[in-house]
DNA sequence: AGTGCGATTGACT
DNA sequence: GTCAATCGCACTA
């Protein structure tokens, strides 16, 4: 498994959303119980909030939570929504301009049974199967704000075994703003994607 | 200092 | 399909 690079990732929120499809995210949990170890999964749905976007976080300008959005592409950005989930993104733009992309679902790959206590079922298309999920398969949470996922630990990204399969876009599930911009992207017919069924082919 | 509101989920009718 | 849970924080005064 080979971490990806910050030279890799493609320079631009859209773009990144799409190169993302057909990577993995890896979580490193130090093994020091019986909720440690290694959990890691394709990534199969994604979100682009570009700079600008009336829908995105970083919308009216830095402020101390949204300040992870702000660092050079490639590093996390972690927040807590309705009080209940945690979402987990990528920046994806130079340092200082605030931009990210929500990562959706994950076809889980590595530490199956691990993922299935964390999430308290054994229903392996629901693991990660929403961003809510994701970050509860593999247990990100607020620590994890800010830190870089082009370097070694505890939360990375790596690149995928095969080419994705085809890439479908669709507009972005669960906002009020923006509803129309087309900058949600799955990868076509997988069952590991999030929303209704018309979203996922 | 008080208020309103989510980039959702899971339980229930 | 409907609906409440639950919390940090940005915004207003």
């Amino acid at each position: 498994m080979r971490r990806l690079t910050r030279a890799e990732l493609p320079i631009g929120t859209s773009a990144l959303a799409r190169f993302l499809i057909g990577k993995l995210l890896v979580s490193e949990y130090p093994e020091d119980g019986i909720t440690g170890g290694r959990t890691s999964g394709r990534i199969v749905e994604t979100e682009a909030y570009p700079p600008g976007d009336a829908a995105g976080h970083a919308f009216r300008g830095p402020t101390p939570r949204h300040q992870a959005l702000y660092l050079e592409r490639g590093h996390a950005y972690v927040y807590l929504a309705y009080g209940t989930s945690l979402m987990c993104n990528v920046s994806s733009e130079a340092a200082g301009v605030g931009a990210g992309v929500l990562l959706r679902a994950l076809e889980p790959l590595e530490g199956i049974e691990l993922m299935e206590a964390r999430r308290g079922t054994t229903k392996r298309l629901d693991l990660a199967r929403g961003p809510g999920r994701l970050a509860a398969a593999l247990a990100i949470d607020r620590s994890l704000n800010g830190i870089d996922l082009c370097a070694p630990g505890r939360l990375w990204l790596a690149a995928g075994a095969g080419k994705p399969g085809p890439i479908g876009r669709s507009p972005r599930i669960g906002i009020t703003r923006e509803v129309d911009r087309p900058w949600r992207f799955y990868e076509r017919g997988s069952p590991f994607v999030s929303g209704p069924a018309r979203l996922r082919v």
